[in-house]
DNA sequence: TAATCAATGTAATAAAATAACAAGTCAACC
DNA sequence: GGTTGACTTGTTATTTTATTACATTGATTA
């Protein structure tokens, strides 16, 4: 259980990746396990598949690597396995891709907010539980009870940037 | 042009909607006057039924309306007018819904939050500069520069609380 | 007027998501 | 071991959302 707590630029910047999913599955394997919920083969390699890379991947690009692989061919095969993964804070869903991406902080409680590279399409997720709480407040004196929370930025990465990426 | 700024609830609680529709509709004349933009009428009729409620519709649902008055039918006639709509910041796109709702800020800048009430669909539009500005600062330690910012909370109105909605 | 560009319209298709149902797997219980 | 019942996987079919390509009309301007 490393403890590589990097800042939101960590998915942009070079790691160790093999770490960064071996991490992730461990974890994955016991918070399952402690809800006495299934990783199943299909869930296990949809998750393996969406560590791959720090980017999202659409639900038909996850059913081709999974029906190439065997598995079944047809789009419910992937979107149950995506929704299990959500559910279960394992993979979260960029509303603004219609995409799925792995979670990099499943150990911890969850209110992410999404930084999406518009140019390399890599994704890092960032805390954004006083977001959620400022936002809150505002609301809350409104009425209004928040219950979920979406935060997806669009913009450009430090090393798009560099490259001189319009 | 009243000036009747008030909190994120403005749109959840009762108010004079004829003048909320009307106002709107004449911030959109002079801003795209001011832009040598055409409202035409398809547009114009879109953006009118945007602002009959303070829901969200679907593209479909408005392609729905216009084909009915005897605009075009095919879904490029709704989505056209939307994108247009949005491109001049008299409509916002709500991601979680994949629909469209008119802007009720539309003389201000931009970086709206939206608040969706689950149970009766009306949504506020509540100013979020602050939080743009936050996370971005976050972000830009990070290298990253934010283009645009989404940000969608999903819960329950004080109405539909009071109401003992679950 | 002719050329040009924006706007509208249609047909066709692509992309994303869900509904409905059949069959297989697995653990708990008898 | 066999049976029940919940969960999981699979398929077919359909729905919902969005875009591409192209023809036509309408305004603008040289
Ligand atoms: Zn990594
Ligand atoms: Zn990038
Ligand atoms: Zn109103
Ligand atoms: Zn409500």
């Amino acid at each position: 259980m490393t403890q590589e707590r990097t800042g939101a630029g960590a998915a942009f910047a070079p790691h160790d990746h093999q770490r960064c999913q071996a991490d992730a599955l461990q974890v994955a394997e016991q918070r399952l396990a402690a809800k006495k919920a299934r990783l199943t083969p299909v869930r296990r390699r949809t998750l393996e598949l969406l560590l791959e890379s720090h980017r999202a991947m659409g639900a038909y690009e996850v059913l081709e690597r999974l029906a190439a692989e065997g598995y079944g061919s047809q789009p419910p095969v992937a979107y149950r396995a995506l929704e299990f993964l959500v559910q279960h804070g394992l993979a979260h869903r960029l509303q603004r891709l219609n995409a799925f991406a792995a979670c990099l902080h499943p150990e911890c409680e969850h209110a992410p907010a999404f930084l999406i590279c518009r140019v390399c399409s890599k994704l890092a997720e960032v805390p954004a539980g006083y977001l959620q709480d400022e936002l809150g407040e505002l609301s809350q004196d409104n009425g209004f009870t928040i219950e979920r929370l979406t935060v997806e930025a669009v913009g450009l990465c430090a090393g798009c940037a560099k490259a001189g990426a319009a």
